[in-house]
DNA sequence: TATGAATGAGTCTTCATTCAT
DNA sequence: GATGAATGAAGACTCATTCAT
């Protein structure tokens, strides 16, 4: 389990390359939002870089167990899918800076680091692939490419930190549903 | 009008803010890649970053004004759709190194110009409401909340940038109709 | 008398910095070789350069002390010249780290540190000059500058951590005998 | 041919790598001899280590150089030995801040660089070794290990620099004589 | 137009040392 | 004795930009 200080320092880090970037971010903005010395960070990380990395592992970790978890619910196609958008969306939502930094500053990562985000970020395109192929099986979704769908979901899905304001009227599991309702009609055997 | 020098180091930059990022992209790499001394580029741009405003600028007016046109063709709203679908990918494609940059490294423009970007990508989506709203008028879709939609278009049709393999079997075309597919299902009257 | 940790510690430093040289050794690095926490460390020493003055003044001791053994000896010159080049090689052989850290990074310590160190470097070098006038008293040498020759002979002493493989065919008093008989070819009369 | 601005710093360097030890060295100490910003030396050098390379390499070069000289000269080997010492005297004290460098800090080069160094030094010894060899050959030098007796003869010419003086007394080439008549006593045959 | 020298602020990181617990 | 958090100065190096030639 990770020190107070460790903690805080990762969340001071969400904040600050979520509000400048990784790259516009220093060290010393770091150490200032905690109140250390530059130096005294590194008591508690080994490098920036590595701070990004664990910052993005958690985040995806996160949306992947969340996932998971539905994946193995006995209910039915439909239910696990929309479902699945609410999972989304509430990680995405409820730790919007953490999912911010996985989505638009991983590609800061080096080549190592990246691929091992790239890793999980393409084990959590498989879970949707298999609601999808679940769907297929059972005959409640009509034949499509799953991989191709999951993808377009998922772009609808990612792209929302972009746009999504949280003091607006539409809560987290409202826009889900409004944006399964899309795909599910898309998808559904009538 | 440009001079060619002015385009071939915009060229140059597009590549390298594509392969490295833009800050990871040094105007050192930029000159070398042109093949002048880092102190000649400067008789051709102003700063490192108005060259990514240069490109971001015109990147997303190619998408607008592609679609545009498209909203100014005398067709059925469904053809309207297919064809915008279709053009936002052969946008995205052509030129992707250039549409990368424009998603991926606007936010890196100080304040005031990434909000210049960011109104033009606000024309983008109206024009995107626009279609969605002219179907609705029409009778072809059905209801729905069209900005939320074309959101959920937009993010499926942005996110290709990070899976697209032009050397994979899906032109372009396909994947803009394959995509289409989804959402005409969704939003169309049955 | 130093106690058991504070001999490890000595022990530790001597490795690092005949391995990495004294100011690429960090404290850390000693305290990663002994198993103590780096603030711990300063329990046994009072800085990094103290623990070299103490190595460094060890070393110069060890060679002096055995070199003054000898010239107390009541034997003929020529026998204490071969023993003492037998004396250093041994000195140095048998603890060869620490003999290159006083080699080699004496240097790095600071003036009136280093002035101690020399002084004793002087003395070693008087008593290298008294041999060789006694064996100009007494006739067996002919004559010669013999701080001039007692500079050329430690030289090629000296040198010989450079090159010296322990696990060679040659033994430190073979190897001293070879050396002593090159320079006592070179100052015996004949 | 170095521009005159790098061979400036280099010779900085020098002055300075020989005044406090590479390590005791900072860039800024470096750019303040020379009159210009730390960013600035960065035109010249690629880095702090680099520009150790180049005067150890210089250095070392300057050494061989000479010593090949004096080996294709048609001289009779006594008198070329003696040559040999005093040209590696004259290398020596001409530019002893440069040797210095070179004897005492080309350790703290990366272990590729440095091995680099240490080839060159290595084909020095074997200069030494050949006249030493064409001695014997000649019968003019009775039978040793050319090997050793070579690193006894540039321990004693190396270990200069610890000591010498040059305002004082003795000229390079007196000491070299002196050096020379010890050793070839030493290994001439009578 | 092109150069390349120069800047100076800024980057991340290291490190010897101190001290409250 | 031992810890480990904290310091603060210093480290090498990078970089966008300027400007005289």
């Amino acid at each position: 389990m990770a020190s107070n200080k460790h903690e805080e320092i990762a969340q001071a880090a969400i904040r600050l390359f979520e509000k400048k970037g990784y790259h516009a971010t220093s060290v010393q903005d770091i150490a200032d939002e905690v109140g250390l010395q530059k130096g005294s960070l590194y008591h508690y990380i080994s490098s920036k870089e590595d701070l990004l990395m664990q910052i993005t592992h958690q985040a995806i970790n996160g949306f992947n167990r969340n996932l998971e978890k539905i994946m193995n619910l006995q209910l039915p196609v439909r239910e696990k899918f929309i479902l699945a958008f609410e999972s989304h969306l509430n990680s995405l939502t409820s730790n919007m800076s953490m999912a911010i930094v996985l989505l638009r500053e991983a590609f800061s990562l080096g080549e190592h680091q990246h691929s091992v985000i790239q890793q999980a970020t393409d084990q959590y395109l498989d879970l949707w692939c298999r609601i999808l192929d679940e769907g297929l099986a059972s005959g409640e979704f009509h034949h499509t490419n799953s991989r191709l769908t999951a993808l377009s979901i998922l772009g609808s899905l990612n792209w929302v930190y972009r746009w999504y304001d949280s003091n607006k009227r539409l809560s987290p599991n409202e826009l889900a549903r409004e944006f399964a309702n899309i795909f599910l009609r898309g998808i559904e055997r009538r």
